[in-house]
DNA sequence: GCCGTTTTCGGCCCGACTGTTTTCAGTCG
């Protein structure tokens, strides 16, 4: 797990500004984060820190905008109380909130900062400040190379040390990778260990295995009755650049690029509690913990205990863990403190959509634009995914170098036709002729009606003019919803993680619209976009929005990408209904018919 | 500072590893 908040947000880059622009509930999450870093590092009350980080998490994902709530609304979000309440209503009255900056004054934002480095926390970080001044990551460099840190107590060569690396680290690196990198390197690692002799299990924990977007370190996760030989085996691994601790239980690795590996080794009688234990996340287990200890028990990666004699109750399996805490399993995906526990004690937990329930794509190109392969491969490679349906959606001509033309789409058309029906179970996978149309920036789409009506569906996307204001971004997509022929809005926020920011629409807005048109959300397969990401994903639904996961692939491999799609649809609480691509083609085809049939009844 | 089917006061998740320590504090997940 990862998700211990370092101070910086250059740590956690995904999740800083989703959708462009800070909503109200990020801006005051961070606020909170921020003091209650501030609150550490002054060396405050520990639990009042706490407290805020709580608050702060409370916050960012709670589904109601903060800056709309009045004292008891606030009040009804979890983790919020009169206290922080009035800090938040301060915040939106005054631009500010005092006590937050009574800290500020006290604090340089460079000691905060300094916590960003690994191994240095809010204690060594005061210490640093209120004994040698220091208050930037350049200072302690200097700081350190002048030998200036020796006398300090607590700090000796070794950690000098370990600073000058995390500074190194912190300064080259230090980003999160995307999901599919890390799920390539932790198969290839869980591989190679489950071969070392002595092995019982081996899996992958942690974000990787909840499907989070980006992934800070990879969590592996082992049984045996000895670790020495898996211990070896992993730092022995070609891409080990650095053996980071090396013990019994825990080994930590770093590979040449970059990425760092924990292997933890567990008796294999403590797997399902292991297994709960390391895939978090943070604020899950604390849930847990917490039903644990209201229950005379003890949860820790060993097994659930009687909390007075110590006693094993289970730690078997992940079901036995969750069972004896009164709750059913809960998939790991929807493990982030969203509502799940509450949910699972309920007995209300999703019947989340699953990749099996896939019944198609319906977003993927061919090599008639900037697709790589022909159309017959691609559908081949489609069927040989079970696929009941595919859909083939190539850019239209507003996309003026994929050289699109009227002639060149009909032609394509009728080889689709052509070739319907003859791929899959005795040919039984139906082909749809649709295209990805592009929303220029008045939210005109590529072609006239008259031609739209020929397509079975549209996919229309933004790809241009991501910087107009934020209410001709909103109206550019409603728009486009209300277009009778386009079914699906492709990566709607059109993010690229670690590389471009979300266009600043109302997205409320846009859910709304879609909402009200039937025009389904995409959630975009492909590990770069994911998009859209879970907590719009969670709002959405809200709204009563359908989606479609779609791989957008531009080659037969990137149809392999539906699995982080159908993640992503899982960490946003979907069930199979809430996504069109698992419907009936003939339940498919009539949400695809969408307001033509009224329309044309209206004529 | 929040919270409550033990509680409106007194709790607040737990363990591994490291480095600087002669028994533990800090950091991390």
């Amino acid at each position: 797990m990862e998700d211990g908040v370092k101070a910086d947000s250059a740590v956690r880059p995904s999740s800083a500004y989703p959708g462009g622009v800070a909503r109200s509930n990020d801006e005051v999450a961070a606020l909170f984060q921020e003091y209650a870093d501030l609150i550490s590092i002054t060396g405050g009350d520990a639990y009042r820190a706490r407290v805020y980080e709580k608050a702060a998490r409370s916050i960012g994902g709670h589904h109601a905008d903060v800056s709309t709530l009045d004292v008891k609304g606030l009040q009804e979000i979890p983790n919020v109380g009169k206290s922080i309440a009035e800090k938040i209503l301060e915040y939106f009255g005054n631009g500010s909130v005092s006590a937050v900056e009574e800290l500020r004054a006290k604090i340089p934002a460079g000691v905060r900062r300094l916590t960003a480095i690994p191994t240095l926390g809010p204690k060594k970080a005061c210490v640093l400040y209120e004994e040698l001044g220091i208050s930037s990551v350049e200072e302690l460099a200097d700081a350190i190379h002048e030998e200036r840190l020796r006398d300090l107590k607590g700090f000796g060569p070794k950690t000098e040390e370990n600073i000058l690396h995390g500074i190194d680290l912190l300064q080259s690196s230090g980003d999160r990778v995307l999901l599919d990198a890390a799920m390539d390197l932790a198969d290839d690692i869980v591989a190679e260990l489950s071969r070392v002799t002595g092995c019982r299990r081996c899996t992958y924990a942690g974000s990787l295995r909840r499907f989070r977007e980006t992934i800070g370190d990879i969590d592996v996760l082992a049984a045996a009755g000895r670790s020495a030989s898996l211990m070896r085996a992993f730092t022995e691994l070609p891409y080990v650049s650095e053996v980071i601790a090396h013990g019994e239980k825990k080994t930590s690795i770093r590979t040449t690029k970059g990425l760092s590996v924990d292997l933890r080794v567990v008796p294999p009688d403590s797997w399902g509690a292991a297994l709960q234990y390391f895939t978090g996340s943070k604020a899950h287990n604390i849930r847990t913990r917490e039903l644990a200890v209201h229950q005379g028990l003890k949860l820790s990666e060993y097994g659930l205990f009687d909390a007075e004699s110590g006693e094993k109750i289970v730690s078997e399996t992940e079901e036995d863990v969750y069972a004896r805490l009164g709750l059913p399993w809960i998939p790991p995906t929807l493990r982030e403190d969203r509502g799940e526990i509450e949910a699972g004690l309920r007995g209300e937990l999703p019947d989340l959509v699953t990749e099996a329930d896939i019944r198609g794509d319906l977003h993927t190109h061919t090599d008639l634009t900037d697709g790589l392969v022909p159309l017959e491969e691609m559908v081949r490679a489609a069927a040989e995914r079970g696929y009941a349906y595919y859909a083939i959606t190539d850019h239209g001509p507003d996309m003026y170098m994929q050289r699109m033309t009227d002639e060149r789409m009909l032609a394509q058309r009728e080889h689709v036709r052509e070739l319907d029906g003859t791929y899959g179970e005795r040919g039984g996978m139906r082909l749809l002729h649709g295209a990805e149309l592009n929303i220029g920036p008045d939210g005109d789409v590529d072609w006239p009606e008259e031609f739209l009506a020929g397509f079975d569906l549209c996919v229309a996307s933004v790809h241009s003019h991501f910087n107009q204001g934020r209410e001709a971004l909103t109206r550019r997509i409603v728009r486009a919803c209300e277009n009778p022929y386009v079914n699906i809005i492709g990566h709607p926020t059109t993010r690229i993680l670690g590389k471009r920011p979300g266009i600043d629409a109302d997205l409320d807005a846009v859910f709304a619209a879609c909402a009200r048109t039937g025009t389904a959300l995409e959630i975009n397969a492909h590990p770069d976009r994911l998009d859209l990401r879970d907590e719009d994903i969670l709002r959405a639904r809200r709204h009563g929005v359908k989606f479609a996961v779609d791989s957008d692939a531009h080659s037969v491999l990137h149809l392999a990408n539906m699995r982080y799609g159908v993640g992503t649809a899982q960490r946003g609480w979907l069930t199979k209904d809430d996504v069109i691509n698992t419907w009936p083609r003939t339940r498919l085809l009539r949400f695809l018919g969408k307001g033509r049939a009224r329309r044309h009844a209206a004529v």
